[in-house]
DNA sequence: CCACGGCCTGATTC
DNA sequence: AGAATCAGGCCGT
């Protein structure tokens, strides 16, 4: 076992960030996190300055590398804040959730998750994608820890759909049967989408079926470094509506375009804190 | 192009 | 308690 000590300049609220939605499979042990990272299993302490990594890998320095990419810390923090601050309601976010921080997560893991996540909510995603690990993921010992790998595309095309089913799937099972096949078969590794522009990567993720625009904007946002990637569900709509009168003399549908243009080349990273927003005042009211 | 119903299923609401 | 409704969409008509 070994422990290590992950340094960050800005902030990085754990709780806030691994709960937020883009991410289900981390979990909280009072003030420690348990996830998986590819093969190895990580625990994470927030430190105030910094991050302690429990892990049982022996490399620590790729660990390490791993986690500053998981995190994304060499983003421009500044730039960012500066652009964003200028709009009042996402200025507003960016100070309450101080913390929240956008991940660059797996791509095939971020592709399931969301295509799991169309109507559906945050814990039974949990649920369903944790069930794909333990019945078609590859089991982890570590100590007394055991969690499983998300399961390859290889590993999902050869269980039946029925099988998925039995996780909880429901009509999205042949979604996941579906494309963990064409991947498989065509040996598709989805990083090549992080070099394509925005618009292209979209258009190839929307070939797959059950990927729509928002679920597209998903993977492209919280696993493909597109930042400009802005995923519209029933929240943010109410928030763009409810929020912004200038969204709402709209003349075109395209809520997306209309985001860009308004929000810049960071759209995705406001999108990230109005979500949290709406989805934390939501909470309070139905209390 | 737009509108609408159907889809699995667990949780929440009435 | 048991039935309706909803939940971070997508697809076909």
């Amino acid at each position: 076992m070994n422990s290590v000590i992950l340094t960050h300049h800005n902030p990085i609220d754990l709780e806030l960030t691994l709960n937020s939605g883009q991410a289900f499979r981390w979990i909280r042990n009072g003030n420690l996190f348990e996830g998986v990272l590819g093969d190895s299993l990580v625990t994470l302490q927030d430190k105030g300055e910094s991050i302690e990594v429990i892990n049982w890998d022996s490399d620590t320095e790729c660990i390490l590398k791993h986690l500053r990419r998981y995190f994304r810390l060499d983003d421009r923090w500044e730039e960012i804040l500066e652009t964003l601050g200028r709009d009042m309601h996402v200025a507003e976010a960016l100070l309450r959730y101080q913390g929240l921080r956008l991940l660059k997560q797996d791509p095939w893991e971020t592709l399931i998750a969301f295509v799991t996540s169309s109507v559906s909510s945050i814990a039974k995603v949990s649920y369903c994608l944790e069930g794909l690990c333990q019945q078609f993921g590859r089991r982890l010992n570590f100590g007394t820890s055991a969690r499983c790998a998300f399961p390859t595309p290889y590993e999902l095309a050869r269980a039946s759909e029925k099988e998925l089913r039995s996780v909880g799937l429901g009509f999205r099972a042949r979604y996941v049967k579906e494309i963990a096949g064409y991947i498989a078969d065509s040996e598709i590794d989805l990083e090549f989408l992080q070099d394509l522009p925005y618009d292209n990567a979209k258009e190839w993720l929307m070939g797959l079926p059950g990927i729509g625009p928002k679920v597209a904007d998903c993977v492209l946002l919280y696993s493909l470094d597109k930042t400009e990637a802005f995923p519209v569900d029933r929240w943010i709509e109410r928030v763009l509506l409810n929020w912004y009168p200038a969204y709402k003399r709209r003349w075109t549908r395209d809520t997306h375009k209309w985001a860009v243009e308004y929000f810049g080349k960071y759209a995705g990273y406001a999108e990230l804190y109005l979500f949290q927003h709406i989805r934390t005042d939501s909470k309070q009211r139905n209390r």
